[in-house]
DNA sequence: CTCCCGATAT
DNA sequence: ATATCAGGAG
């Protein structure tokens, strides 16, 4: 005997099983091949897409090998292999910061626990939880990026704002074994579907369950989400 | 809170 | 011309 599932656990699991049916290959779209290029296009993809970030990344990847290479190099040759990304001289510092921290403190192995990872520099919840997740298996939260942040609460699932208190509150009501595919059907939806600037609510498969949908005059504009 | 900051879509 | 893109540091 379960008890009663609450409207927003319904919703939630309602959501799941859309999107999966529409998005089923939904994975994460960052190309690496170790956890130390995972980390490095996490870092990078911070306000940027990753569609850019993937190619940079082809040609940084190709020149940088192992965290000495990144440790060691001129940190604005580092930002001139970065200048189309955003925030390329930040990013290049982080980089270069973290690849140091990962020889010195860690044995020359990008670290497998919350803790360790968001003190290095340009890893904060967000990029720790990807790594966590993509490059060690280990699934102890939901990323919420700005994908999943705007569509959280469009859909009603959550009434927070900032994404550290997002990510509890989509914990309660997320079934444990789809939080890493709940992040990827919201990024791939948000992407598609339910853009920041102009949703097409009248191609989506959750218009009829969404608050926020166009025409439904319930809450649109209510709490500063731009709709 | 502000700053970082190029490429792309609208 | 302006908003937005797998955010994080100070």
């Amino acid at each position: 005997m379960g008890t009663p599932l609450e409207p927003r656990d319904a919703q939630a699991e309602e959501v799941v099983d859309r999107l999966m049916e529409e998005y089923p290959d939904s994975t994460i779209s960052l190309r690496y091949s170790n956890r130390l290029e995972l980390l490095i296009a996490v870092i990078l993809s911070a306000q940027c897409t990753d569609e850019r970030v993937n190619k940079e990344t082809e040609h940084l990847f190709a020149k940088y090998d192992g965290p000495e290479d990144y440790a060691s190099v001129d940190e604005e040759e580092l930002a001139e292999d970065l200048n189309s990304i955003t925030y390329y001289n930040s990013k290049a510092g982080y980089i270069k910061s973290s690849a140091r921290d990962i020889i010195e403190k860690h044995d020359g192995e990008v670290p497998d626990t919350m803790d360790e990872l968001t003190e290095l520099s340009g890893v904060g919840r967000k990029t720790a939880n990807v790594v966590l997740q993509h490059g060690h298996d280990v699934v102890e939260g939901i990323v919420v990026d700005t994908h999943v942040q705007r569509i959280s609460r469009r859909l009603g699932l959550t009434e927070e704002k900032r994404p550290e208190a997002i990510e509890p509150d989509l914990m309660e009501i997320v079934p444990e074994d789809v939080w890493q595919q709940y992040t990827h059907l919201l990024i791939d939806h948000g992407r598609a579907t339910c853009t920041a600037r102009n949703p097409d609510c009248d191609d989506c498969v959750l218009a009829d369950i969404c608050p926020s949908e166009k025409g439904d005059s319930d809450i649109d504009l209510a709490s500063g989400e731009a709709w």
